[in-house]
DNA sequence: CTAAAATCATGACAATTGTCATATTTGAAA
DNA sequence: TTTCAAATATGACAATTGTCATGATTTTAG
């Protein structure tokens, strides 16, 4: 991870901090966080932290748009999270003690802080109300990756591709037209993040383009049908 | 919930405390957690509590075993995760401020106690490597799920049947024989566990059976050659 | 702008896995 | 024990999904 010359932001001023687990942190620990932590930019496609190293601290992501991922065997990537604006990314290994058990590649420009682990730790010692924020970001991050297991396990390739779809609106919105999506990813990416081969995934895709469902313009993708998705992937309420 | 009369345990002797989050605790705080507990038995298959339900505390496991499952569509279960003595179940959903996400059921007789909410809470509030001991194992839950969404997306069936025979192994450990599974499922609960079809499982027993690497006794499975289900599970180190 | 590489697309086919039907066995209760 | 329901087992078949091959298109680098 090079460490380029960067603008370092004020955290006191930074607009992801609402959205994020320091939202109820005091001004003074705030401060501590200012002065020790620092920023920097990743292009589309750089690596912030890779499966196997040792986590020194934890990111959080200023704008935009992280996927963190697994290898699996043979090589293929499984895409097991997403983080935008004020998420955190790196912390799960990090509070455990352990090697990072997967890694984050940016999707976009994306920029982020980075807040030694010695910070953290600090600050869960002292602010029982910031360890509370942990506790429900970890909690929140177990209840989905146990709705994936469900889902993995039993929907069909169809049902989790229409899913995944509405889940990228859900959680990077649409552009300003109001219908393409904010985030750009290739067939095989959005093939790691079903659960199925790339084959399929443009087939589906295909499909659901036939079906009126979404259209392209290049690798940008509109939802044209969101009803109709959520009947594909089986949502009713 | 039927509340029967129970023995009452006294946490201060508690031989599943020091395998718990509840190891570090100072002896006051444990007072208060055993003046505020009180203690059940399970038989097997009765539920712990139920997906949907608002949990009010959290339930130590004393000894027996426990699934945490989760319905799909159609009706179908999917097993999320196990517990067994030392561990803790029902808090996810109670420290996001949720309602169960999944449910949980007596795989045998099991012995537990329930601590309330509050009691928690005011306990993270005090005790900051508390906190930390909740947010291990949370992070340490949360890695296990998103292993089992790579293996889920990328292992084909025979591969996650002998892994998870291998993890029920190491989970819930063996009989004094050294080759028995001391936990005991029906095909179709291995089949939830797995992610596949009963068929489908009650297939793939049979022909590790077959292959010498299983027998039978009844419901019991024993493990003849855990070196062939590490190969046929793709596990190498 | 052009060449090379990556990505996307499509067809043909095979392997895996699920579903349905139907025994057979086991275990629990009368 | 006897009986009945549930669980296990097995076969036949179909549907889903993956793999391999190949070509078209787009993107990227020089």
């Amino acid at each position: 991870m090079a460490k380029k010359e960067e603008i370092q932001h004020d955290c006191e001023h930074c607009k992801s901090r609402y959205k994020s687990i320091f939202c109820q942190i005091a001004p003074e620990e705030l401060q501590i966080i200012n002065e020790n932590k620092w920023c920097q930019t990743l292009e589309k496609g750089q690596q912030l932290f890779a499966e196997g190293a040792y986590p020194h601290g934890l990111f959080c992501v200023n704008s935009g748009k992280i996927k963190i991922h697994q290898m699996g065997e043979e090589g293929r990537e499984q895409i097991v999270r997403f983080a935008k604006e004020g998420d955190v990314v790196g912390y799960r290994a990090m509070l455990a003690g352990e090697k990072y058990s997967s890694s984050a590649t940016a999707l976009d420009h994306t920029s982020i802080c980075f807040i030694p682990k010695n910070v953290i730790f600090a600050l869960i010692e002292k602010d029982s109300s910031f360890s509370i924020q942990i506790i429900k970001l970890l909690s929140s991050n177990l209840k989905h990756a146990e709705e994936s297991i469900l889902h993995l396990a039993q929907k069909p390739v169809r049902e989790r591709m229409a899913e995944s779809l509405l889940f990228l609106k859900e959680m990077y919105g649409l552009e300003s037209d109001g219908i393409t999506l904010s985030v750009s990813l290739s067939r095989e990416e959005i093939a790691t993040l079903v659960g199925t081969a790339t084959e399929t995934t443009i087939r589906l895709l295909s499909e659901f383009k036939t079906k009126k469902l979404l259209s392209f313009d290049g690798r940008k993708i509109q939802i044209i049908d969101t009803p109709g998705l959520l009947k594909i992937a089986n949502i009713h309420d």
